[in-house]
DNA sequence: CAGGTATCCTAC
DNA sequence: TAAGGTAGGATACCTG
C-alpha cells in the first residue's frame, strides 16, 4: 500500500542492504506533521568520492591508466567523469568514484591520496542524501507501507500492514534491519522525496530522572514524563534496579520519543545508566539492550552497536534515531543564569509558583531519605522530570533547533547536536556541487599558531560625557564578505592583478570581481539576507492577520537565519575549515578596521568627538547645548524644554551621520541616543542612559553583566551608575560607603555574596571527576575547591557546571571558601569574610569613583560624611 | 610586593 | 584526531 505525507527528519543513518550487487539503504527517522513517527528506508543512493589528478590541471586522457587501476580496486563499483571542477590549483577534470559501502570511503581515501587529489570524501552518507536531492528537514515523502502500528493513521492499518511477523520480513527485504520501534515503516526511492515548506512538527519528548545511592551508585528509583505535542503522561519506577532500567527502556521503545531530555542528563543520568548497565549485564550485549536499548532500531543481535547511547571522547551523546537534549545545557546557553541548579533555575523562571520548587528532599542524604520516605523521593523525582520539559518549552529550545535545521537544510539532530561548521557545510557543499566546485576535505592536524588580527577597539577616556549618538554597521562582516566577493573560490592566489579585482586596504589581498565569478560565500550570504527579509515580512503579515502560529514560525526562522549568517565569518576565519585560507579572515577584519577608522578620522577632522568605538560601532558626542540637563526633568519643569531640545537635536544628528556614512554594501545604522555616557577608562566597559529609541540604562562589560560577580556588587554598582548618569556622583560615593560599612560590620545578606564560576573536569567511567587533566594546579583555584567540597558532601557536580561559593577567609593562601548549599539542601549559609568582600567592593566600585576623584582607599576607610542617608 | 601565568567571562 | 574568530578586563595564585 502506498502512502504519502509531510514529515520532518529527526535523524538519519545508513546500513548495508546487500553486497552483490552492493546496496545501501538510508534510514530516516521522521515525525509526521500529523503526529506519528516514521522510519523511511530510502533506496537508490550509492556512496562515492571524487578524484582528480594531482597538482596543476592536465588533460583527462593522461589519467587513463590510473583510472583503470582505480576501477580494479575492490571497493570501487563505477567511475564516471564529472568534467572540469574548480580547485585552488585551477579548473581540472574530475571523476566520481562510486564505492560499495559508505564505510569504505575513508579507507579508500587513505589508500589513494598519494596518487589522486581526493575530494567530497568526508561527508556523512545521510547528509549526502540531503545534499544530492536538495532536501531540508521538512519533506514530502511517498512510499510503500511496510508496517503500520497503532498510532499510525487509521487508513494505513490493515491485516497486512499491521502484522508484525510479515512486516519484519518485508522490512528486511527493503534493506531495513527489522521491526523499528516507530509507528510506521515506509520504503521509498530517492525520487519519492521532495522538499516541503517548513512547518512546526509535533515532536514527542521523553524527560527522565534517576535517584541514585551515594554509597553504591545503585539506581534507587526513576521517573519519566512523555510530552506528546503538549499532552503529558507521568511514570515512576521503583524496585529492583534491573526492573527500573527495563521499565524506562520499555517506555522509550513504546512511546518512541524524538527528543530525550532531563536536567544534567549528559553528565549524570545517561552515563550512570551505562555504568549500571555494565554492572548488571556483565558481558552479554543483549542483556544490555533490554536495560538500555534506547536506539530507534529493533532489538536484534545485529543491532547491538546502535541500540545503546554512545559518546565519543567528551562530546555529546548520540542515540540513533533520537536527540538527547540536556535542559541544563539549554538553560546555560540561553539564560546564562548566575547559578545553575534546577532549583535556582526554576525559581528564576517561575518565581510565583512556590510548589514547583518546594525543597523537601535532601539530595546529599539520598540513602537515608530513600530508606525513611521513599514516596516523597519518588514524588521529588517525578517533579524533576516535569521541570526540564517546562524549561524546554519556555526557552523554545525544540522550535529553535527545528528552525535552524530548516534554514541550514539539515536534520534536526544535526541542528541540535552538531557544530557551526556542519551547518555551514550543508549550505556550502550543496552550492559547490551545483556550481562545479570540488569540495576539499576538512583540514586535520595541529592548529595554526599565528592568529589573524581582529576588530579595532578605540581608547576610551575616563569620565562622563553628555549627549552621545551610537551608530553601528549592519551585519558588518557578512556585508564585507558580500561586497568584496570574499571566498576561497575568488581569492587571487597568484600575483596577477586586474582593475576589476577587489583589493584589501593594507595587505592588498585580491578577490575576483563578481562578474568573473561569484564566490560561494557571498552568494549564500546574499540569499540568507534576502530570506531573512522575507521571513520578517511574513512575520509582520502573520501578526497583522492575527495568525499567531505562523508568526511564531516566521520569527523562529528569521532568528535562525540571523544566527547562521553571523557564524559564517568565524568558520571561514578558522584554520581547519574545508574552504578556508588564512588570508580570508585576515582581509575581512582588515576591511572592517579600515572602514571604521576612516569614519572616526573623518569625524575627528570635522571637529566631532569620537568617544568610543568597538569593531563595528561608533560613539560620537552630539553637538548640542552642553548645559542641557542629562537627567530627564519632569515635563512640567522649566528645564524640560532644554532637555527635550537636546534630545531631538541628538536624534537628528544620529540620523544625519547614519545617512552620510552609509555606502553601498556598508550600511551604518543609528542605533541609540544617550543623554549620558560613562566609562572609567577601560575598553569594553561602559554605561549609557539611553533616551532613544526607548528609555533604559545600557551597561556593557562591568561586573553587573558578569555571572561570576556577586549580587551585592552588581546591585550597588547599578545604583551607582544610576546616580552617576544623573550627575549625582557625590551621593553615589556616600551610598557606596554605607554599603561597604555594612559589609564590614557583618550586616550583609550572605545570599548576596555568592560568587559563582564554571568549573571544568573530566568525567571518569565510574562517575568520579578528575580535575588535574584540565587544570595545572586544581587546588589553587577557589571554585575547584568548592566543587570538591560539593562532591565530598554528596552533592552533584558535573564538569562544566557553575559552582557557587562564599569566601570565608581570604588571609589564608589559597583563600578559604565554602560552597553555597542553601538552595539545594537548606543548609545554613557560611560566615563570610568581611575584609574580603569590603575590599572587593571597594576595588571594583573605586575604579569607577576614581573618575570623580574618590579612590578605593577612601571608600574603604569608612570616613562617611554627613549625608542624605543619615536620618 | 611586583610581575607573570592561568583562568574566566565578556564585547563584538 | 575535533574544531567559528579576536580583543580585552579582571582575579587568584605563585615566584623571586
Amino acid at each position: 500500500m502506498q502512502w504519502e505525507e509531510e514529515m520532518c527528519i529527526v535523524h538519519g543513518d545508513n546500513r548495508s542492504a546487500g553486497d552483490k550487487p552492493p546496496k545501501t539503504v538510508v534510514e530516516l527517522w521522521c515525525r509526521a506533521r500529523s503526529g506519528h513517527s516514521v522510519t523511511l528506508l530510502v533506496q537508490g543512493l550509492r556512496p562515492y568520492l571524487v578524484v582528480a589528478q594531482k597538482g596543476r590541471p592536465q588533460p583527462a586522457d593522461q589519467a587513463q591508466s590510473a583510472l583503470e587501476f582505480l576501477a580494479s580496486m575492490d571497493e570501487v563499483v563505477e567511475i564516471t567523469p564529472l568534467g572540469d571542477l574548480w580547485t585552488d590549483k585551477g579548473e581540472k577534470p574530475h571523476w566520481k568514484v562510486e564505492v560499495t559501502q559508505p564505510y569504505t570511503v575513508p579507507r579508500l581515501r587513505k589508500r589513494i591520496q598519494d596518487l589522486w587529489d581526493v575530494t567530497s570524501a568526508d561527508i556523512l552518507f545521510v547528509h549526502r542524501l540531503l545534499l544530492d536531492c536538495d532536501l531540508g528537514p521538512h519533506i514530502l515523502a511517498c512510499g510503500e507501507i511496510l508496517w503500520a502500528g497503532e498510532r499510525a493513521p487509521a487508513e494505513t492499518q490493515n491485516e497486512t500492514t499491521g502484522d508484525r511477523t510479515t512486516a519484519a520480513g518485508r522490512i528486511a527485504e527493503a534493506g531495513g534491519s527489522g521491526l523499528y520501534p516507530t509507528d510506521m515503516v515506509l520504503s521509498c526511492n530517492l525520487e519519492d522525496l521532495s522538499k516541503a515548506e517548513p512547518f512546526r512538527t509535533p515532536f514527542v519528548t521523553f524527560s527522565f530522572d534517576l535517584e541514585t545511592s551515594i554509597q553504591t551508585n545503585r539506581i534507587l528509583c526513576a521517573a519519566a514524563v512523555i510530552d506528546r505535542a503538549g499532552e503529558r503522561s507521568e511514570h515512576s519506577f521503583r524496585g529492583e534496579e534491573g526492573d527500573i532500567m527495563e521499565g524506562l527502556t520499555k517506555l522509550v521503545r513504546s512511546e518512541d520519543p524524538d527528543f530525550i531530555t532531563g536536567y544534567n542528563i549528559d553528565n549524570f543520568d545517561l552515563p550512570r545508566m551505562l555504568e549500571r548497565m555494565d554492572v548488571l549485564s556483565g558481558r552479554s550485549k543483549m542483556d544490555g539492550a533490554e536495560l538500555y536499548g534506547w536506539g530507534r532500531v529493533p532489538i536484534l543481535e545485529s543491532e547491538a552497536n546502535r541500540l545503546l547511547p554512545k559518546r565519543q571522547q567528551n562530546r555529546v551523546w548520540r542515540i540513533p534515531g533520537r536527540i538527547p537534549l540536556d535542559a541544563w545545557w539549554q538553560v546555560r546557553q540561553t539564560l546564562r543564569p548566575e547559578r545553575e541548579s534546577l532549583r535556582y533555575v526554576s525559581k528564576l523562571l517561575w518565581p510565583e509558583e512556590e510548589d514547583m520548587h518546594k525543597l523537601d528532599i535532601d539530595a546529599s542524604q539520598m540513602d537515608r531519605e530513600w530508606a525513611e520516605r521513599p514516596d516523597e523521593v519518588v514524588e521529588y523525582c517525578v517533579r524533576d522530570t516535569i521541570l526540564p520539559l517546562d524549561i524546554l518549552d519556555r526557552l523554545q529550545s525544540v522550535a529553535r533547533k527545528e528552525a535552524l535545521a530548516s534554514v541550514s537544510l539539515t536534520t534536526v539532530e544535526s541542528a541540535s547536536l552538531d557544530t557551526t561548521s556542519r551547518w555551514i557545510d550543508s549550505l556550502v557543499i550543496r552550492l559547490a556541487d551545483r556550481t562545479n566546485v570540488a569540495v576539499p576535505t576538512t583540514i586535520s592536524g595541529p592548529r595554526r599558531r599565528d592568529q589573524i588580527a581582529g576588530g579595532y577597539v578605540h581608547e576610551v577616556e575616563s569620565g562622563r560625557q553628555p549627549w552621545i549618538v551610537v551608530l553601528d554597521f549592519k551585519s558588518m562582516y557578512p556585508s564585507i564578505m558580500i561586497s568584496n566577493n570574499i571566498c576561497s573560490t575568488t581569492l587571487v592566489r597568484d600575483d596577477s592583478t586586474d582593475d576589476s579585482h577587489s583589493v584589501s586596504p593594507t595587505t592588498e589581498t585580491r578577490y575576483l570581481s563578481k562578474d568573473e565569478r561569484i564566490g560561494l560565500v557571498p552568494h549564500l550570504l546574499e540569499q540568507l539576507m534576502s530570506s531573512r527579509d522575507q521571513h520578517k515580512a511574513a512575520l509582520a503579515a502573520a501578526r497583522e492577520s492575527g495568525d499567531e502560529a505562523e508568526a511564531f514560525l516566521q520569527d523562529q526562522l528569521q532568528y535562525a537565519v540571523k544566527i547562521l549568517m553571523n557564524s559564517f565569518y568565524g568558520v571561514f576565519a578558522s584554520s581547519f575549515y574545508r574552504f578556508t585560507h588564512p588570508d580570508l579572515g585576515a582581509s575581512i577584519t582588515e576591511w572592517a578596521r579600515h572602514n571604521i577608522r576612516k569614519i572616526i578620522s573623518d569625524l575627528e577632522t570635522e571637529g566631532y568627538d569620537v568617544v568610543y568605538s568597538d569593531t563595528d560601532s561608533i560613539f560620537v558626542r552630539a553637538p548640542v547645548d552642553a548645559d542641557a540637563p542629562i537627567n530627564k526633568p519632569e515635563e512640567s519643569s522649566s528645564e524640560f524644554e532644554s532637555w527635550d531640545r537636546a534630545r531631538s537635536e541628538t536624534i537628528r544628528f544620529g540620523e544625519r551621520l547614519a545617512e552620510r556614512f552609509t555606502k553601498e554594501g556598508a550600511e551604518l545604522e543609528f542605533e541609540t541616543a544617550l543623554s549620558a555616557f560613562f566609562s572609567h577608562g577601560a575598553k569594553k566597559r561602559y554605561v549609557g542612559r539611553v533616551i532613544w529609541p526607548r528609555e533604559e540604562m545600557l551597561i556593557r562589560g562591568y561586573e553587573v553583566r558578569r555571572t561570576d560577580s556577586f549580587a551585592l556588587l552588581s546591585r550597588t554598582m547599578t545604583e551607582m551608575f544610576e546616580m552617576i548618569l544623573d550627575g549625582e556622583e557625590w551621593a553615589a560615593v556616600e551610598m557606596t560607603k554605607s554599603v561597604i560599612d555594612d559589609v564590614k560590620e557583618g550586616r550583609a545578606n550572605p545570599a548576596e555574596l555568592i560568587i559563582s564560576r564554571s568549573c571544568k573536569g573530566t568525567l571518569k567511567r565510574d562517575g568520579s571527576v578528575d580535575f588535574s587533566k584540565v587544570y595545572d594546579n586544581p587546588d589553587g583555584l577557589p571554585y575547584v575547591r568548592a566543587a570538591k567540597e560539593r562532591i565530598r558532601r554528596g552533592l552533584q557536580f558535573t564538569p562544566g557546571m557553575k559552582v557557587g561559593y562564599i569566601v570565608t577567609d581570604s588571609k589564608a593562601s589559597p583563600m578559604d571558601v565554602e560552597p553555597w548549599l542553601v538552595d539545594e539542601i537548606g543548609e545554613d549559609p557560611p560566615v563570610y569574610d568581611p575584609t574580603y568582600y569590603a575590599r572587593r567592593l571597594a576595588k571594583s566600585l573605586g575604579r569607577i569613583t576614581e573618575a570623580f576623584g574618590w579612590s578605593e582607599k577612601e571608600l574603604l576607610s569608612g570616613s562617611r560624611q554627613q549625608s542624605i542617608f543619615d536620618f
